[in-house]
DNA sequence: ACCCGCACCTGTAAGC
DNA sequence: TGCTTACAGGTGCGGG
């Protein structure tokens, strides 16, 4: 579920917690969920960790050592991933790893469905090199000429093209029905028939969506999945105008949402205020 | 070259 | 009660 609102919201309830501890010790019980080096230096035991980052949906834990160089950590939370401050010694189901801090806390990565992972680094550097740099700009510092790069020259429907993470980085299924709602674009909308002012209110509005998510802490849906760094839900489902809402009166004009599926995902949005536009 | 559709997993809820 | 099916926030890959 995690997309950027609830990522930059678990990634701020954890910084006050983890910033100027010490791994102790790193306990990776499914090591199948680390791409690269499973090492315990390389998954920053014995590191102070220093910062939290974010870009997109996937946040990255550097931490300093007191000889050598620093590491970085990138943490991948997939559909049902959550990355918690917890009691140490406490453990569910499905965590895969712990890191125990020296304060007696302890930092855990639960996964059940495991499409999320942790990818170590030897530093930002390479993090960014071998991978967030095969993303496209973080969503709220996108730009429209960042859209207008690949939108003329698609077809592929506008939700699809917000969809793919190495055009824009952090919106995911639902905050792009939200903002193309709010936008008032068809999610259908082909992206060569996007005009200027449309790219326009859709990035203008993409940003509005993804901050007020934020400030709301992000969104839990009825499962309560998600929670952040506190095991607090987020709030901003109640705001949801569409996500979840199909059959149900559009909260601007009261017809009835429709439901369709585009890129395998289920979208819903308003027949009237989301008209559709061909070319 | 581009884009769709599926596979990857587990859990939950609905239907029979 | 219990089995079966459908669906769920994401991503990466093969193949059309």
């Amino acid at each position: 579920m995690p997309e950027l609102p609830e990522v930059e919201a678990v990634r701020r309830s954890l910084l006050h917690a983890v910033v100027g501890r010490r791994v102790l010790k790193v306990d990776l019980r499914r090591p199948d969920i680390v791409t690269g080096d499973t090492s315990g230096p390389a998954l920053l035991q014995s590191c102070v960790l220093t910062d939290i980052q974010r870009h997109g949906k996937e946040l990255s834990l550097l931490g300093e050592r007191d000889q050598g160089l620093p590491r970085c950590v990138c943490v991948h939370l997939g559909m049902s991933g959550s990355l918690r401050v917890a009691a140490a010694g406490h453990h569910d189901r499905h965590v895969h790893v712990t890191w125990l801090l020296d304060d007696g806390s302890a930092l855990e990565f639960r996964d059940p469905r495991r499409f999320g992972g942790v990818w170590p680094f030897a530093c930002t550097h390479d993090r960014d090199a071998l991978r967030w740099s095969l993303r496209g700009r973080d969503a709220l510092a996108a730009t429209i000429g960042d859209l207008c790069a690949c939108l003329p020259s698609t077809r592929r429907a506008i939700k699809a093209v917000l969809l793919d993470q190495s055009v824009v980085a952090g919106v995911g299924n639902i905050y792009a029905d939200e903002l193309l709602f709010a936008a008032r674009v068809h999610p259908l909308t082909p992206g060569r028939a996007l005009t200027v002012a449309d790219v326009r209110r859709i990035v203008t509005t993409m940003r509005r969506v993804l901050t007020r998510a934020i400030e709301a802490g992000g969104s839990t849906l009825g499962d309560g999945t998600y929670v952040d760094g506190q095991g607090r839900p987020g709030d901003y489902q109640r705001q949801h105008a569409v996500y979840g809402r199909g059959g149900l009166p559009c909260r601007r004009c009261r017809k009835p949402l429709e439901s369709t599926r585009v890129s395998g995902r289920t979208t819903v949005f308003c027949p009237r205020c989301q008209r559709v536009r061909f070319l």
